[in-house]
DNA sequence: CAAACCAAACTGGTTAACCAATTTAGCGAA
DNA sequence: TTCGCTAAATTGGTTAACCAGTTTGGTTTG
């Protein structure tokens, strides 16, 4: 008899079955925040799963700050309510795979207000950074190249000026599905970049001079033909 | 001799200098999309660290797109340039975690999209949803007791409703962090939460008569407060 | 000579054994 | 009875062994 592997999709089922069952089990026991949970050895022999998926699910837990595990004592409810815990655990349950859609709508709302915090606080450091990856840019087209990376490279390096980790890592985690699904579409075409040029330009320049009014206009602007890409896909 | 434990920023930081090392190796192999990294074992045995190690970081490199492991075969170049293959991993490396007044910055600029859109796209099944959720703020509130978690979840109802599963991952990150803030710092007062109730309600009426202008408008009202605490913490 | 094939080595994933720190329970002394 | 101390059990984390596909190189066969 031959035993059937998992694929990756399944093995994310298999994941939410064990953080369902977490769930159930906090509810049971009316688990609250500083409560215990049992062992990981015992959940997972409780639950029939390994060990290691079992831990897998509870890291997924912890990344989402409901669950904190201290080594060499246990795994703890956080300080959050028996109510928000079980209402997040079925968000995070009923979470769906974002569609490019949605990616790119978020996309824009992130960059619209980096490029405006950047001209806020952007600092010396980061104008040069920027203006590396702007010359970059310029270079690759001019040649006649391909210059997706570079396009994303001087997106993030906005990113990164605008102050906001939280905003930055959000543009890192969004940004290469967004480039692969748009090499796949082919949506920027030769004649966009050479126009791009000017757009990044006009972005780069409203930073320097602090002026966040301008970079967002700029910023809309660059995005005029993705915003309008974005609404008739579906 | 005693030996060292790692604590858990220790251990992140390990993290970082495996990352690094692997961007080396990218490098200095010219490594392109598609092309094959060494094996876990061979890795882990030249970086001196251990494979468990290694594997967590190749899993992280794989949550940002950048590496894409497949079972008995290998681990692999993701579909992205050598080019922004270096600029994200430079990005992902210098990533700090964010700091409360970025998190309370993303939440608002997240919710007052999450809203207009939801107003846009909510279905029967969303407005029942965000109504249940507000009843029982509602009733907390009026009984005098702490309505932190209700409040979360009203939010959190949005969020869905916005048909934005992108969006809505990133309120999941970053809420529990903020509620948990927020009971530190005593941001939240009594007073505030008997007004919130008539917000909360405001928001959800317009929301339901379908006003996305309206439905911001509203949001922006109830955020005054933390509006104005976000810009004074610093 | 080329194509088909087979076995050995290699790979990421999984499981089980191990470790050291922590917790706990029990014993003993005050 | 109570407090302090020690040793055993428990815990999350780590390491090593194992597994089942995949790849690969060489051999065989038509």
């Amino acid at each position: 008899m031959k035993l059937e592997v998992l694929t990756k999709s399944e093995n994310k089922e298999v994941q939410k079955e064990i953080i369902s069952k977490i769930r159930d089990l906090i509810d049971f026991k009316n688990l609250e925040p500083g409560d215990k949970l049992p062992s990981e050895r015992m959940l997972s022999e409780k639950f029939g799963v390994s060990r290691s998926n079992l831990r897998e699910a509870i890291q997924r837990l912890e990344f989402y700050g409901l669950l904190k595990s201290r080594p060499q004592s246990g795994t703890f409810i956080a300080d959050i309510g028996p109510i928000a815990m079980k209402g997040m655990l079925k968000d995070i349950l009923e979470l769906e795979t974002p569609d490019f859609k949605s990616l790119v709508e978020t996309r824009i709302l992130l960059e619209l207000k980096t490029c405006r915090l950047a001209a806020l606080r952007r600092t010396e450091e980061d104008l040069e950074h920027m203006k590396k990856a702007l010359d970059a840019f310029s270079a690759k087209v001019n040649n006649g190249e391909d210059a997706v990376q570079e396009d994303l490279l001087f997106h993030l390096s906005i990113a990164k000026a605008s102050g906001n980790s939280s905003m930055n890592t959000f543009m890192l985690i969004i940004t290469p599905e967004i480039i692969t699904n748009f090499e796949k579409y082919h949506v920027c075409d030769v004649n966009r970049a050479a126009l791009g040029i000017q757009e990044h330009n006009d972005i780069f320049e409203a930073i320097k001079k602090q002026d966040p009014k301008l970079a967002k206009e700029k910023m809309k602007v660059h995005f005029k033909m993705l915003y309008q890409y974005c609404y008739n896909i579906e």
